[in-house]
RNA sequence: GGCCCUAUCGUCUAACGGUUAGGACAGCGCCCUUUCACGGCGUAAAUCAGGGUUCGAUUCCCUGUAGGGUCACCA
């Protein structure tokens, strides 16, 4: 059995894309499964339109995602060995030098290179799709580099699979066409053909291939920023287009390295889903531990949305420490969780405002003096609390009064329990009063009950 | 348009000739909770069409249809 060596050989020609991260992916995957190496290769021959900072921005992406290598090459430094072996195929006449009139400007002459096309039918097995025949005749002699000294893609992916001894080429369904153009070039240099599988496209909601203006996010460094974690986007682009050939579907990438197989990649195109890719990023999120958790909030505390949980180290961290359950709960990114803490759960670290008629207004049946007698009674049990009481026991020490309520005809559990929320977050959606006690503390607890009272009785 | 690829719930997919066509996300309903969220339970939802082959087709073949990809001196 000959080594595995696949490739990584992204354009950087833009930022880094979910379309180039899925089939790195899979090339990965393919290589550590099969204990072969991987080659990184930036394939920047149009030098016009290649950018160092995007090429850093993939390397820095894949890196993030997990994704190594284990060799790293620039074609553009690798320009000798075309020219050497331009020369050669010419000299051979399997090539030839053509005068032609410039495509941009009809004025000029320039002198391109083209193959000698032998015309034949092609025929190549893609271990995804099966055999697959081209005529290759409608190609004619086309183009292979722009001068002797300035070889085009074609040339130079097929020169520098064949020196990286390139066993499995696994790309996009997009290069499928271009295949038998790189087969005819391969046997004019008497170059072994690697295998081939043509990976599904990754498809917008309109089932056109994913690209930036198909509305969706598709740069992986956005979904970064957003509070997305590398598990997620591995595991959610490994399922897009593969799966385990069971019901599993939570897959780290050592267990995909351990899974990983051709025989089980899809032939047709997936649609992105934000919503499951959410759902995945929110099952890893929740496999934090609350330390890792906040790091990750922590991290982004320059977002000014948040630096209210974060500003007063003390009190104010170790509330953020308690609210993690709930960011579990609730949150499917970081970004999402953020916005909480400056949001919905901004009342966890600062007094809220109180409104009269939300205070009271809940139920119809409702009258400000009763509920100013069950706050007063739920701020006297509340004193009798530990001051680092848990929800559990704040909630068995005060749902019997909300009981003894109910009991008395005044509204049920709600008539209390809504004042009591109310007062202690001032939102009329947050979570239990039980658990917002146990995060403030029963001192703080009962200044905002005793708040409350005040404002029913002014 | 030529060539090539593809076709199972809305979406991602399982079923490699015989299943009540399974799971997940999204949806809907109920429960929990007089808020929101989480959670639990349940429900609806698919084999593109027509021909073959076969005792039997989601599965194999053909045709049609639909979708996609590709046709550069870009990669």
């Amino acid at each position: 059995m000959s080594t595995v060596v696949t490739r990584i050989p992204p354009s950087p020609t833009g930022r880094f894309h979910i379309g180039t991260a899925r089939t790195a992916l899979f090339n990965y995957l393919f290589a550590r499964h099969h204990g072969g190496s991987v080659v990184f290769r930036s394939e920047d021959t149009d030098r016009a339109r290649s950018k160092k900072e995007y090429e850093d921005e993939i390397i820095a992406g894949l890196t993030w995602l997990g994704i190594s290598w284990d060799s790293f090459s620039r074609q553009s430094e690798n320009t000798d060995r075309y020219h050497e072996l331009l020369e050669k195929l010419v000299a051979e006449g399997k090539a030839y030098v053509s005068s032609e009139p410039a495509k941009d400007d009809q004025t000029k002459t320039v002198e391109v290179v083209r193959l000698k096309n032998p015309g034949a039918s092609i025929t190549f097995t893609d271990l995804i799709r099966g055999d697959i025949t081209f005529d290759t005749t409608e190609l004619g002699d086309f183009v292979i580099a722009r001068s002797m000294t300035d070889a085009l893609y074609h040339f130079a992916a097929v020169v520098d699979d064949m020196d990286a001894k390139i066993s499995h080429v696994i790309r996009g369904e997009d290069g499928l066409s271009n295949t038998p153009r790189q087969i005819l070039i391969q046997e004019a240099l008497g170059a072994p053909r690697p295998a081939y599988a043509h990976l599904p496209l990754i498809l917008d909601d309109k089932r056109a291939k994913l690209s930036k203006r198909s509305g969706t996010a598709t740069s992986v460094m956005d979904y970064r920023d957003e509070g997305f974690l590398p598990e997620a986007i591995v595991n959610y682009l490994a399922l897009l287009g593969w799966n385990p050939g069971d019901d599993r579907e939570e897959f780290s990438l050592e267990q995909l390295v351990e899974e990983f197989s051709l025989e089980h990649v899809q032939k047709s195109g997936a649609s992105w889903n934000r919503d499951k890719l959410l759902s995945v990023n929110q099952h890893w999120m929740r496999r934090l531990s609350d330390e890792d958790f906040i790091k990750h909030l922590d991290s982004a505390t320059a977002d000014t949305r948040c630096q209210n949980a974060f500003q007063t180290p003390g009190v104010q961290q170790s509330r953020v420490h308690k609210a993690v359950p709930l960011l579990k709960d609730r949150a499917q990114t970081f970004a999402e969780a953020r916005e909480m803490l400056s949001g919905e759960l901004l009342c966890l670290f600062e007094k809220p405002s109180l409104d009269l008629a939300k205070l009271v207004a809940k139920e119809p049946t409702e009258r400000p003096g009763m509920t100013k007698t069950a706050l007063e009674s739920l701020s006297e049990a509340l004193k009798s609390l530990p001051d680092d009481v848990s929800a559990e026991s704040a909630k068995e020490a005060l749902m019997s009064l909300a009981d003894a309520e109910e009991a008395k005809g005044k509204g049920g559990r709600g008539g209390t329990l809504w004042p009591l929320r109310y007062a202690l977050s001032g939102q009329e959606r947050s979570p239990d009063p039980f658990t917002l006690i146990s995060i403030l503390g029963r001192e703080e607890a009962v200044s905002r009950v005793e708040k409350a009272i005040a404002i029913l009785e002014g």
